[in-house]
DNA sequence: CGCAAAATTGAACCCAATCAATGTTCGTGG
DNA sequence: CCACGAACATTGATTGGGTTCAATTTTGCG
């Protein structure tokens, strides 16, 4: 189902890192390791789970429907795991997920999960931080969402972007910009327009590339929040 | 530092109800109720946590600051603990507290809870659970923000509300409209507005009292989704 | 009572959504 | 490899939800 080297960098999370390697093979036991295409659903929210989730490789989005309304909720990148919250509830999944790229997703039986859990006291302190860590980052998001106007939020992602690329100033954009706007909390034709006027703060750029050509004058303008924008 | 009822009744919360008797002694060794007035700030965020709190008397409100502006986060009643992911994180806290009302509150030394969920299995079980239930619950409040206009907000409030008031119609607010505002995410005029306008949609009422007078109007336009509004 | 804070109401304004049209990118198949 | 088409992105015009500012009324509490 993996290799060795997938095995390896699975290995690392937070989540698995410290366990016995007993426990680890017990839970990896019946795991598969599954290709996906872009924009394919892997979870849809109401469903039950049966597995947890880990992206190997590519990106996975998660969202959620509302009446004709969608939103995003979180990005995610390799290599972390989702839906962790669920599993541990036994409970519906609260929001959809779908690759954005082409990825290499991890399917743990959940069964296993709670096995583990129930019986290695490491593990479970893993978990604990890893719903700790969650929970502390949807806090952010939502304060993000509710004390910031569109253009701050632009901004702070960014920087943050920006801060996860190396810092070098120049930013690829991960995903679509229609993407970016829904995780921002706006239209598409409004990032538009945000994004344009930021080029007056020390934005430049076209495409998928953004450049921030004056950091000064960004910061100023996204003042951001180490209670908000913090890494974890 | 407690009544025997005091401590009964804390004893039912999940987080400790199944933990044995002795380690439930432990874990409230060195831990004190004090009574708060109204109005009190018992948590400034950024601060670093030094005690688990529970709320066993009153109302807690937790918010954030940006800049000039505030927002409430989440409001607490009875029994609750709170700020548990800032004590498992070791790390400072996202948001503030204060009291609504006059409360009580039990301050668990944050040495004690780390010490008990590294020994017993039975709580760090109970943490998990109370993290994955508040991470879901905040997944649930970002999804309203996202998705939904203020209208819905506020009528889908309101049936909860009712809900959790036995679901008899008539709705005593827990607390002040402005801080209804802040959790719902609007100003306090606006919020004065919406509830004006909700007159066409089945709701009357004035003061402190919403009456319901026609709950089919209400939830046509209050469309409530198992998937937001759910008890957990 | 009487004061201070909260709530309401009105008016003007602003940020963001919507509708609509055009330009651009990118993946696909010939 | 190029041409094509569909989806994405941008731009403009308009609408609308929500905030801000300001004034008044009501509530709650000493």
């Amino acid at each position: 189902m993996m290799r060795d080297s997938e095995r390896e960098v699975i290995r690392t999370l937070a989540l698995f890192k410290e366990i016995a390697d007993v426990e680890f093979e017990r839970l990896i036991e019946g795991a598969f390791l599954q290709r996906f295409p872009m924009h394919v659903v892997l979870i849809n929210e109401g469903e039950h789970p049966d597995f947890l989730h880990v992206v190997v490789e590519g990106t996975v989005e998660l969202f959620a429907r509302y009446e004709a309304r969608e939103t995003t909720i979180e990005i995610l990148q390799p290599v972390t795991t989702f839906i962790l919250a669920a599993i541990v509830r036994d409970d519906v999944y609260l929001k959809s997920a779908r690759t954005l790229a082409p990825s290499r997703i991890l399917m743990i039986p959940a069964a296993n999960v709670r096995e583990i859990f129930g019986r290695d006291p490491v593990f479970a302190r893993a978990v604990v931080d890893e719903l700790a860590i969650r929970y502390r980052r949807l806090v952010r998001t939502l304060k993000d969402q509710k004390l910031r106007t569109g253009v701050e939020r632009l901004a702070n992602w960014i920087l943050e972007a920006d801060r996860q690329q190396g810092g070098s100033g120049r930013i690829a954009l991960p995903y679509e910009k229609r993407t970016l706007s829904a995780l921002l909390g706006m239209t598409p034709e409004n990032l538009s327009r945000t994004l344009a006027s930021l080029s007056a703060h020390g934005i430049s750029g076209n495409g998928r590339e953004i450049v921030i050509s004056d950091r000064g004058a960004l910061v100023s303008c996204a003042r951001p929040d180490p209670l908000i924008d913090g890494p974890e």
